[in-house]
DNA sequence: AAGAACTCCTGTTGGC
DNA sequence: TGCCAACAGGAGTTCT
């Protein structure tokens, strides 16, 4: 469940069983997820204390008492589940579980001085864990080269408009490049160009003056996809599969997509009359309305 | 060098 | 009902 305002929730979620706690006992249950765990992790994490859990774009960042963070991301089906000390299991930004949840796909199990568990459970196994310096964290190879977070203080239109400037590659996708922006993904980025009005086809530098400058679009788009993470993050982030089983519910704003994923239908916009449509981009599906999205 | 295509992996869904 | 292609919230690597 992870774009930037999922990855938010998330880390929410963890702060209060992580934070100050220590690793007690690891259970890495596999030799890799998307890449090979780092070499003795179990043993590099065990009796390292937790000083704190931050997100940097979808990435989470648990920075510990020695020289290392470790520095988790999710992919496309990670989730974190949750065992305080009285049993109960919950994942957190998204739903409680009962006891029948299906552990096929748990793949590290954090124990916790504090008496909770952590546990990591990854379908597609897309997933990252590693250890890492803390000294160079930003160097690191996932950090190195990433680009600017979207909900930071010098995320501007100007920026957005130096970014763009000269990009022959369709707005979509300049606002998917982490090398960019980092932390947007698929669904809100759909959103955000739809809120905007603008077309997700149209070349980046559509954004940009003559002169380098941001046009009026510029100003709305920076404007507006920090309003759809923030009220994203609000709302608990998405939750797009398992909905109906919610009981402790989290993650609601799927309520609140205007193009993702509603393919065919009717266009929100008042007055518009159009119907979205679903295109490929980048190989992954772009939602929009070619009626008011110029 | 930028931009597009392909890749990793498992599970679900929709069309025949 | 069963079968199978298409698709899923990401991003690193390899191509053109």
């Amino acid at each position: 469940m992870p774009e930037l305002p999922e990855v938010e929730t998330v880390r929410r979620g963890l702060q209060p069983a992580m934070e100050g706690a220590s690793f007690i006992r690891v259970e890495q249950r596999r030799r890799d997820l998307r890449f090979p765990f780092p070499e003795n992790f179990a043993a590099r994490l065990t009796g390292r204390r937790i000083a704190s859990l931050s997100r940097r774009a979808k990435y989470l960042v648990a920075e510990l008492d020695g020289d290392e963070a470790l520095v988790m991301h999710l992919g496309m089906s990670g989730r974190f589940i949750v065992t305080d000390p009285s049993g109960k299991s919950r994942e957190p930004g998204d739903f409680y579980y009962d006891e029948d949840r299906d552990t096929t796909h748990d793949h590290v199990v954090f124990h916790l001085s504090n008496g909770a568990t952590v546990t990591y459970n990854d379908t597609r196994r897309f997933g990252v864990m590693d250890l890492t310096p803390r000294a160079t964290l930003a160097e690191s190879r996932h950090f190195k080269g990433m680009g600017v977070e979207p909900l930071g203080n010098e995320f501007s239109a100007a920026l957005l408009a130096q970014l763009f400037a000269g990009k022959k590659a369709p707005l979509k996708a300049a606002l998917l490049d982490q090398r960019l922006i980092a932390g947007l993904g698929n669904i809100y980025v759909c959103e955000a160009l739809f809120r905007a009005g603008l077309s997700p086809r149209k070349k980046a530098s559509v954004i940009v003056d003559r002169k380098g400058a941001p046009k009026p679009s510029a100003e709305a788009l920076a404007v507006i996809i920090r309003e759809v993470l923030e009220e994203a993050i609000e709302a608990g982030g998405s939750t797009l599969r398992d909905y109906a089983q919610t009981d402790g519910s989290l993650g609601y704003f799927q309520h609140r997509f205007r193009v993702y994923d509603r393919e065919g239908e009717a266009c929100l916009k008042p007055g518009c009359g159009g119907h979205v449509k679903r295109i490929v981009q980048a190989g992954r599906s772009t939602f929009y309305c070619a009626t008011c999205q110029k």
